[in-house]
RNA sequence: GGGCGGUUAGCUCAGUGGGAGAGCGCUUCCUUGACACGGAAGAGGUCAUAAGUUCAAUCCUUAUACCGCCCA
């Protein structure tokens, strides 16, 4: 069969997937006889794409399942999608904008059912891209966090939690997304920096007289028709005098407020005197909640002014924004406002909508997060969870020691709704179904007039337990038993607490075990700027249209390749997508090349006897064996990058550099066929987990055993032969050929012109042979040079003009003498023979003597050149 | 403001207490039994700055500058 001259991944890698999937060599099914390696998806969004982010997260995750599925062991990657409830509702909302309705016109159940069938609709597109790069997890075992099995331990654990007192309700500030219509949580908070003002304003001590009072800056002076006191530090001397004394609330002048003194006060900051607005900013809070003051709101959920505890005057209905302007038009004609500063400061903004967030006060469902925390941490610093990098362990610890109840409810509809139950007067009933509520209702309160809470659960809490309740939980399956806890989690470290660590503590608390042993943290994806990428810049990059282009196969070694452990970001590249391109088409024509062997390749994969195996064929196979042991290392410790680096190189500058080139050799013919099939087998496995397609092409292509790569054994390095003094041997031989070849170019050769190479005896007629290939020479042989295979390949020269040669060796003599020259004074140097550990005191004799003996080599070869002919 | 990373060739990045590396780009040459999505050779770097530790620092320590991430 003729292979084509260029890889197709086009053609190639939908066909092979489809194979794999109809024959299931993703499914799994636990087995208690092999060890489990289970890695649970971060699922995606329902309304998600593959993004760039997909390639540093989930190509990890599917090299390490393939690897273990060849290593034997009971593999299985569960993948999921999730409901995504903030942002599938608001883009819901934003169609039914389009179409002039809003949510109540369809009313709850129609508004739910019409985001399920839209989930069913559009839902999972982003599997068929997953497919399309290659990514094979376990499809059968899909979940989606609102099935009706995942919901149910959703509100078992809700009920469990709140019977274990660690879920409440009670009025919290809370953050208040005011586009999506709901709170948001502390962690989806993201801090951005603007561009602000900050206003210098007084409070004066009289209505009437305005001039004497205490300054303070605010960034927000809209807030301020909230304020209830004035607070400073107790330990501030420039204000011991006033604490106590009450000052005037601008602009409407109608409150009167007390001046606190407070430790939360910063003493260094603007005039160290704050205002105190208890409903809407967490410091003062705190400060109100310490000092038993009032809290009025004055902004309400449509972000616009809104008095109901006090009055707001003429701003009422205002937005937050226009209201701000108006209060600083208005403070000024009073002749309070002192000073108007640009300012930079960060503000909070909600993750889901980008809009700027509002503290708000009010009746929320809360998750108490120290006792969970408490356990979760002991986890980490006890060793049962570890973190890759190690250092995002410490971020870790950092964030559960000062944690925060997690606020939970969400004003939204779609999502796992609260079970929870009010009577009339007020009561909560918590329980799993309505009838179960009903029963306890009955029975606690007296009635059967129950009315179920609106709000649903923050997504993050189904995702919190998802790598249990996707194993079945609360029903002891087989999976559960046999695949938890898992053994890594591969995630971004953007969810570090808004995932990884809820899931341990929730983990802890329902199953008694962390849910899985290693957190990797892989790199954010950044434009090769180390700019985000991002719809407004422009500079996003479609891993689809990558796959499209290039193979998918190419985006994944792309993305693996800048991948480095330690790294927190990698900035792509697209040419590295082509770099990766050409790396397949170089392997797979190699391939063309041994099928193309006259002699054909053999059906079985044995090797020769050691006795009929060359030079070439020993080293090859020394480095295959090396290449082995350095991909398992290299796994084992989730270095992707180096591992896909280093299969890489074995395959393309070693194997195909040198080995297929000695093939051409007449003295390797006779055990090439076997041995590259050995060889390509092999390597074929190695390359797998990273570029799953080409790998599984170019295998089924040669002799090999079984219907698929994808179950193959993943090659065991202890069998694979391997010499590893022979395999020095051509190491030096390649130097041969290297310092020939620069000797060609500094003569002008071209590559077709012979040289004559004049060879020692004591070169090996094989090696001879190969140096006559690899440097296009006509061998010459000598007397036997030297007792070492080393001295004699060094001495190996070429027969040239003597202008040519005496300006290369004269370079060589120069560099030669400047290396001997530093050996000999360091050596000479009695510190660092005396404190210098001994055996780099030995390797550098050893330097020293190897340089001499060089250097007599090539003055030697200089002299004969001068001796006349 | 606090914590954590980074700064090495034009670009993107490896790397090591003892002789500075890769790919891309660039220069020259080459269609040699698979591959021009290829091969060979080459130019190009005070390893951010300063001080310290050491026989020896690009590597360890400290400080500074700049860039970035996370948290408040």
């Amino acid at each position: 069969m003729e292979l084509p001259k260029h890889y197709d991944p086009q053609t190639v890698e939908p066909r092979l997937y489809e194979q794999w999937e109809r024959n299931g060599y993703f499914h799994e099914e636990p087995d208690p006889a092999r060890p489990p390696f289970i890695i649970c998806m971060p699922p995606p969004n329902v309304t998600g794409r593959a993004h760039l982010g997909h390639g540093s997260t989930f190509t990890p995750m599917d090299v390490l399942t393939r690897y273990h599925r060849m290593l034997g062991d009971n593999a299985d990657w569960l993948p999921g999608v999730d409901h995504a409830a903030i942002a599938t509702e608001a883009v819901l909302v934003k169609q039914l904008a389009q179409k002039g309705l809003r949510r109540e016109d369809l009313g709850r159940e129609g508004f739910v059912m019409h985001a399920w069938e839209w989930s069913r609709t559009y839902g999972g597109q982003i599997d068929a891209q997953f497919r399309r790069l290659g990514f094979g997890p376990d499809w059968e075992r899909s979940r989606f966090t609102m099935d009706e099995l995942l919901s149910a331990a959703v509100r078992r654990v809700f009920v469990q939690l709140y019977r274990d007192g660690l879920i409440y309700r009670g009025t919290r500030l809370v953050n208040w997304d005011p586009t999506a219509q709901t709170t948001v949580s502390d962690a989806e908070l993201e801090y951005v920096e603007r561009d602000g003002m900050i206003w210098r304003i007084r409070y004066p001590f009289s209505k009437e007289d305005r001039s004497d009072g205490i300054e303070i800056a605010t960034t927000r002076p809209e807030t301020m028709l909230g304020d209830v006191a004035i607070a400073v530090h107790p330990q501030d001397p420039r204000y011991s005098n006033i604490v106590g004394r009450s000052v005037w609330l601008p602009p409407l002048f109608e409150r009167a407020i007390p001046i606190v003194a407070d430790e939360a006060v910063d003493m260094e900051f603007g005039t160290g005197a704050v205002k105190v607005t208890p409903a809407h900013d967490q410091v003062d809070y705190e400060i109100g909640v310490r000092h038993a003051l009032e809290m009025p709101s004055v902004i309400g959920l449509d972000a616009r002014i809104t008095g109901t505890d006090v009055s707001v005057g003429p701003y009422a209905g205002l937005d937050r924004f226009e209201a701000r302007d108006r209060i600083v038009a208005d403070l000024e004609r009073c002749g309070v406002l002192l000073e108007g500063q640009p300012h930079r400061h960060s503000v909070a903004t909600s993750d889901r909508s980008g809009d700027v967030t509002e503290p708000l006060l009010s009746l929320q469902w809360f998750v108490k997060m120290a006792s969970l925390a408490k356990p979760a941490l002991d986890a980490y610093r006890d060793g049962r969870l570890a973190f890759v990098p190690e250092r995002h362990g410490r971020t870790y610890e950092r964030w559960l020691e000062n944690i925060r109840d997690w606020n939970v409810s969400r004003q939204i509809w779609w999502g796992h709704r609260l079970p929870v139950w009010y009577t009339p007067d007020g009561r909560e009933v918590v329980a799993e179904s309505e009838e179960e509520a009903l029963e306890l209702a009955r029975a606690t309160f007296g009635t059967s007039e129950i009315t179920r809470d609106p709000d649903t659960l923050d997504t993050w809490f189904s995702s919190g337990i998802w790598p249990f309740s996707i194993l079945g939980w609360p029903q002891q399956t087989e999976e559960l038993r046999y695949w938890y806890p898992s053994q890594t989690m591969i995630t971004g470290g953007e969810i570090l607490f808004l995932w990884v660590a809820r899931m341990v503590m929730l983990g802890l608390h329902f199953m008694g075990r962390v849910p899985f042993r290693d957190v990797v943290i892989t790199p954010l994806v950044f434009d090769a700027a180390g700019r985000k990428m991002s719809k407004s810049l422009g500079n996003t990059i479609d891993p689809m249209e990558l796959a499209e282009k290039y193979g998918a196969d190419a985006f994944r070694l792309s993305i693996l390749r800048q991948m480095r452990l330690e790294s927190q970001e990698v900035r792509y590249q697209e040419s590295r997508c082509e770099e990766a391109r050409n790396f397949n088409n170089k392997i797979w024509n190699a391939t063309r090349y041994m099928l193309a062997l006259p002699e054909g390749l053999p059906s079985a994969m044995t090797l020769p006897e050691a006795g009929a195996l060359t030079p070439a064929d020993r080293w090859v196979l020394t480095r295959l064996r090396e290449t082995a042991v350095r991909m398992g290392e290299l796994l084992g410790a989730y270095d992707f990058g180096n591992a896909a680096e280093c299969i890489w190189r074995f395959l393309w500058y070693e194997i195909c550099d040198w080995y297929v080139e000695a093939t051409k050799a007449p003295e390797n013919h006779s055990s090439r066929a076997a041995v590259l099939s050995f060889v390509w087998n092999n390597a074929m496995r190695l390359l797998h987990p990273v570029a799953p397609f080409i790998s599984e092409e170019i295998w089924l292509a040669l002799p090999h055993d079984g219907p698929t790569i994808v179950t193959a054994t993943w090659p065991d390095p202890l069998e694979i032969p391997a010499f590893e003094s022979e395999a020095r041997g051509f190491e030096t031989l390649k130097r041969a050929v290297e310092r020939v070849r620069n000797l060609r170019a500094d003569l002008g050769l071209a590559p077709k012109e012979r040289v004559t190479l004049q060879v020692p005896a004591n070169v090996p007629e094989e090696m001879a042979q190969l140096l006559a290939l690899f440097c296009a020479a006509t061998i010459e042989r000598l007397a036997a040079t030297g007792e070492s295979l080393d001295e004699a390949l060094g001495a190996v020269t070429v027969r040239a003009p003597h202008g040519v040669l005496e300006e290369r060796y004269g370079k060589e003599v120069r560099h030669l003498l400047s290396e001997i020259d530093r050996g000999e004074k360091k050596l000479g140097n009695e510190s660092f023979v005396s404190r210098a550990a001994p055996e780099i005191v030995a390797k550098e004799r050893e330097k020293l003597q190897a340089y001499r003996s060089e250097l007599a080599r090539v003055e030697a070869a200089l002299r004969a050149l001068k001796e006349p002919a």
